[in-house]
DNA sequence: AACTTTTTTTAGTCTTGGCTAAAGTTGGCC
DNA sequence: GGCCAACTTTAGCCAAGACTAAAAAAAGTT
């Protein structure tokens, strides 16, 4: 492992243990972190001096350690890559959600800008990954989902807009052809017109 | 950089230079693996008897390594997971031939097996890579290059076709701005008008 | 409040791969 | 054939990250 991979390792244990869901960062032991990372609680703490002392996390002696913003940022653009990498293995390469992680864990480390981009504009920018987990956009925040549903649970609407669409290759090819993407404004006249199998499939919402 | 990484390095290194294309394994010196991986002489030569250990090369102590048998097929699965990912890279995320080698790099070393045949799989089992180059099939066996060869030594001819490239980023930055590609049909004519630096990077064939 | 147990950190060692400097080989040239 | 230059290996050191064992701090118990 690269010493860059070591650090993001140890960031992403951090934001996993110390992310109760509710936006805090918390304060993490090292016993925790070690027991997460399969390594012994000494190597932990001096991982967590050098991550300190590169501004991303803070460490109270005896009491634990947790991500400074700085830190966060570089965690959840792991995350992102990461659940963007997964939900390729699954819809594109036909893995099954289950074996996935592994591969996964292997691919986020790979250092590139434009691949993740790519990858993210490739998938048709999910807004989740094959498990459910929402997939943080490149500037660290997760998509608003409020409001966002398929257009097949949509009610009654004068105009939709597509923000994302969980479809293949195919499917998405298809859309394609047909003019529909990201941003792409519908109207009630396109539920009958639209191949059924699709509305479960496009991510709208109201505007 | 994982032990493995690194050993895989090695063993592309020598399996870069040593095969002088005729399909013989060569002896290649510590000093040019040296300054193709970009690092000193000694740092090799430890590495060298690593890989002797392992069975994977052999070492005649100042007159240089080989690959064993076991080493080229090694060797060989590192080629065709190099170029599935370039491949991938140009063809699925839209990357331009020139901008791949540094990620594909990166992402040969992810350790999965069914990764590599189900990526194999979804890009069609390609026969070349986007430069041109042979992909081993996961057998090692190579498409028949019959009739190819450099566009400096074929002798008459009346209209060939590019069939690989073999130049740096640069230099194939610069043949895309001239419109040249896989596939791009060339006459007597471009052997004077076109760089002459660039006729023994050009692998043809008559058509 | 003192003692014990648990957790965390520090100290010191090992492994792997890098480096420089020095010693050893090879090979060309007079 | 001997000498010099180039190349290669060995020797010895550094860095990073893992480990064990021991010391230090925190927490729980009576």
């Amino acid at each position: 492992m690269s010493k860059t991979t070591h650090r993001e390792d140890h960031l992403k244990a951090l934001y996993a243990l110390g992310h109760s869901g509710n936006g805090e960062s918390e304060w993490v032991s090292t016993n925790q972190m070690a027991s997460h990372l399969g390594v012994k609680p000494p190597s932990v703490t001096a991982m967590v001096h050098v991550l300190t002392e590169l501004g991303w996390a803070e460490h109270r002696p005896y009491h634990g350690a947790r991500l400074t913003l700085a830190g966060e940022k570089l965690a959840l653009a792991l995350v992102r890559k990461h659940r963007l990498w997964e939900t390729f293995l699954v819809e594109r390469l036909g893995f099954e959600w289950d074996e996935v992680h592994n591969i996964a864990e292997q691919l986020e480390h790979v250092d590139s800008v434009a691949l993740v981009e790519r990858l993210d504009r490739y998938l048709g920018h999910p807004d989740v990954d094959p498990h459910g987990d929402p997939i943080p956009k490149s500037d660290g925040t997760f998509r608003n989902m409020e409001g966002v549903m398929p257009l097949s649970e949509l009610g009654e609407f004068e105009c939709a807009v597509v923000m994302g669409v969980k479809a293949n290759d195919q499917t998405l090819s298809a859309m394609r052809d047909r003019g529909l993407g990201l941003g792409s404004k519908l109207t009630k006249n396109d539920l009958v017109t639209l191949p059924q199998a699709w509305l479960p499939q496009l991510m709208v919402k109201t505007s």
